[in-house]
DNA sequence: CGTTGCTTTGAACTAGCTCAAGACCTGTGG
DNA sequence: CCACAGGTCTTGAGCTAGTTCAAAGCAACG
């Protein structure tokens, strides 16, 4: 089978039950596969989109500019990720879809989709959960920004990327990579790059992480986890797929 | 036909098409009317939901507690909306809703919505295209909440709030009701009480809106608009559907 | 009329911003 | 092999949007 659709099925498998059945229907769908480099634009805020995009290698971010120059970066997505599954449905797009790092994506036709939800409506089910764990995602990243100040929200951003990437297979124990700048960072914690990077150093010298050549390493997840107040329960995935993301009980 | 059916038949005709068909299925749904008072709770955070929530008169908000007290609110509802639809597909709940208003509610149950919608697929693709409008309302907020300062978050969510309820049919001319105190507002924009008290008092003399027992006023549309850079594109309704939400072209 | 919830005001304080410059690092072309 | 260019990170310093604390005014309601 697609590797592709395999990292696909891995993360739909996190949320929910995937039969048999369901994972040949997924891998029936014609794929077309992409590289995009660091930076390239995949969907344009204001374009209607015809296809899904799926993410296989590298991270994905979406992210809307606003006419002052401020960017602000709403999610980010390792592989097996779609992030803009709701184009399905909502095909004008509000938002732009981006390259964080060099990267591999698969097209997936909107009517390729919907053929095999109509044909498998348990698996549409699993997709619309997919897209409302997406919206838990953001009613998180609410609370932090209208909430939280800055040194928490970003004990929570690594929290959430390291979860995320623990769910994805994509972490080598404490450690995993997160391609992203200062600059980048700023615009998810919706501060100034300089206050960014005053607030890494402050995590830094608090021995809870690293973050450093864009790769992030838990120093003490158990006290980052308390600082940000992390409650991992807004990812809505399945206890029992998801093994032991807590390094805390590696 | 019930009222409280023909309040959400209203709102989903204004973001996708509604045959009669689908009128009819809607209509079949069993309902429990309740009635909740102002600041009564709906459905708490953590629980199992097993119904979903309609709106038939006053506002509903969605809002999450944090354990220093600080609460942020993500979204107002008005009658039509489903505020907590997502709970179909993610029972567990994440957030709180609960009354803005004396309030008229509509319970569905999960098992009744599901069976309606395997009957009848095109209604579920519209219900899920209503749950990523909702998501798409998310995004624009983080957007305020992380870009934007005090006074054009402020403008932009009562450009939100007057789109909204003129969609609902709400509006009197320039006029609305929107049952908030300056505490829900500043819980709204991430700001303090006291500062959410002077950003109005600057939308005030500005001349743009007045906010007085409740009720909104809209006196400068245009330039409300223009200094909240409001682009309802968002919130994804059919222009064709929607009559004259602008009172500029009223 | 007294309590209660909401709004308004003043005043001191601070988290985070902007501006500006220097350090560092990596790839490229001479 | 060096030099330089462009992106990234770091630091200092002054400034401001927004906070907190505290108190007073106001309106509705029993």
């Amino acid at each position: 089978m697609d590797n592709a659709i395999r990292s696909l099925i891995f993360r739909l498998e996190t949320i929910g039950d995937v039969t048999a059945d369901d994972r040949a229907a997924l891998a029936s769908i014609p794929l077309r596969i992409a590289s995009v480099p660091k930076g390239g634009e995949i969907v344009a805020d204001g374009e209607m989109s015809t296809s899904c995009c799926l993410v296989v290698d590298g991270y994905i971010y979406r992210s809307k500019m606003r006419p002052d120059g401020k960017r602000q970066i709403f999610s980010l997505h390792p592989p097996g990720d779609i992030p803009d599954l709701h184009s399905l449905h909502l095909p004008r797009m509000d938002h732009n879809l981006a390259a964080m790092s060099d990267c591999t994506v698969a097209r997936l036709a909107h009517a390729d989709v919907k053929a095999v939800i109509e044909e498998r409506p348990r698996l549409g089910s699993l997709l619309w959960r997919d897209t409302l764990i997406d919206a838990a995602a953001f009613r998180a990243w609410m609370l932090m920004l209208g909430a939280a100040e800055a040194l928490e929200r970003m004990a929570h951003l690594f929290c959430e990327a390291y979860t995320r990437a623990s769910m994805a297979g994509l972490n080598e124990g404490n450690t995993f990579r997160l391609p992203l700048t200062q600059t980048d960072l700023s615009d998810i914690l919706g501060i100034s790059l300089v206050h960014a990077n005053r607030t890494l150093q402050d995590l830094r010298s608090r021995g809870l992480m690293d973050f450093d050549q864009q790769v992030v390493t838990i120093i003490h997840w158990d006290h980052l986890r308390a600082l940000a107040q992390f409650d991992p329960s807004y990812l809505h995935y399945l206890d029992s797929r998801v093994g032991r993301i807590d390094p805390a009980k590696m």
